[in-house]
DNA sequence: TCTGGGGTCCTAGGACCC
DNA sequence: TCTGGGGTCCTAGGACCC
């Protein structure tokens, strides 16, 4: 059996439980500028969600209490939260910082009561609540942690399955984002129970592999499996900053620096370089500019991607063009504790001085602060 | 006073090769 | 006088998630 275990309104219920003193009052947590991430069951109940704009927020519910995020913190409670998890599976996958599936042998019926005790232990030892799905597969079982949320456990037999389906609009299952409901509703999908009704060959002529699969996790097949793996490691780091909207190309170009830095950064905390990277700007009109670009050789030092960037950047900038963020996307990112590969023509000393300036950033950094040294 | 930030996976189609 | 038929690899971009 699978289990979906879903933290309720998780960043706000962390503040909460550290702090008494926002117990029952609606919490968000946001940024000053730009949207929330996270919103308390006291807040939602106002309406207030993730996506709702800040501006808004103040609008509705005046005495809401935002808070900037404390991301340490809900990163500590996660973890601990996972270890107790551990203690009843071993085969747990880490979906995200408050999600979790994980295996367990047994009926429905032996499950309810041990998971009932495992969120008890949660309530006491971690003072935040989360809910429960227990189904045969993966997807079935984020439908039922939805199901009586919040501090809900919800097991779903697939005898009953098709009757669940029957009250869920499709666009409220995992993985069918607002193109594949549109699509299913041009062909009259508008329950899950219409996408689990029909024929899987129909199925497969009308969709992709992802929505088969999806097709296949409500019938009880499963397909999508448990990952144990921890994560230690990215393919891909990005880093973006909204900002105030300006057509001054200096500024952008600025920005872009910020963000390959923290880009950079971050890639080389983990060890990683690449030869390949985007960088992107956002209209205000909220067009989305992007371009892809290659180094000669990997590199997570900024001073190195400067020359191939500003190049990238000319062609994509327009000018009397209002822009609002702009982005630096490092992909196809590789292990770099080994050897570096040079080309013929790179200057093995410039860049080994490059690389020694950079540690000397990282080891200030790490004894003084991030804040310690600056872009200006 | 519009609408953040950070990821992954999949697919269509072009480039290239024999 | 015609110009097939496969393959693989890579990239751009869409879609979706929390």
């Amino acid at each position: 059996m699978i289990i979906h275990a879903d933290a309720d309104a998780f960043f706000a219920s962390c503040e909460q439980a550290v702090n008494p003193a926002l117990r029952g009052k609606p919490v968000v947590i946001g940024q000053e500028r730009g949207v929330i991430t996270a919103s308390s069951y006291e807040a939602k109940a106002r309406g207030i969600d993730r996506g709702t704009a800040i501006w808004e927020v103040k609008k509705i519910c005046p005495e809401a209490i935002i808070l900037p995020g404390n991301y340490a913190l809900y990163g500590d409670l996660s973890e601990r939260m996972m270890r107790i998890f551990r203690d009843y599976s071993d085969q747990l996958e880490e979906y995200s910082i408050d999600e979790a599936f994980f295996q367990m042998s047994g009926t429905h019926e032996v499950l309810i009561p041990i998971i009932q005790n495992l969120q008890h232990r949660i309530d006491r030892e971690l003072n935040f609540s989360v809910s429960f799905g227990i189904a045969s597969t993966k997807v079935l079982a984020k439908v039922a942690s939805k199901w009586h949320k919040p501090h809900g456990i919800c097991s779903l037999p697939e005898s009953k399955v098709p009757e669940y389906l029957k009250q869920l609009p499709l666009s409220k299952i995992w993985g069918i984002g607002p193109a594949t409901n549109q699509k299913a509703t041009n062909y009259g999908l508008i329950n899950a129970s219409d996408l689990y009704y029909l024929p899987f060959p129909r199925v497969q002529q009308i969709f992709p592999k992802p929505i088969q699969e999806i097709y296949q996790e409500l019938h009880g097949i499963s397909v999508l499996e448990i990952n144990p793996h921890i994560k230690d490691t990215y393919d891909s780091i990005s880093k973006t900053q909204t900002f105030v909207p300006t057509i001054d190309a200096r500024k952008l170009w600025i920005e872009l620096l910020n963000n390959l830095e923290r880009a950079c950064t971050k890639s080389r905390r983990y060890h990683l370089h690449t030869k390949k990277f985007s960088i992107f700007l956002k209209t205000q009109k909220f067009e989305y500019l992007q371009i892809r670009g290659e180094l000669k050789n990997a590199s997570a030092h900024p001073l190195e991607f400067i020359p191939e960037m500003k190049k990238m950047f000319t062609k994509i900038w327009r000018p009397r063009t209002q822009y609002r963020s702009s982005g630096v996307i490092l992909e196809q990112l590789q292990n770099c504790s080994n050897y570096q590969q040079l080309d013929l023509f790179t200057n093995p000393a410039q860049s080994a001085k490059i690389q020694k300036f950079y540690q000397g950033i990282d080891q200030v950094r790490e004894k003084y602060g991030d804040k310690a040294i600056r872009n200006f």
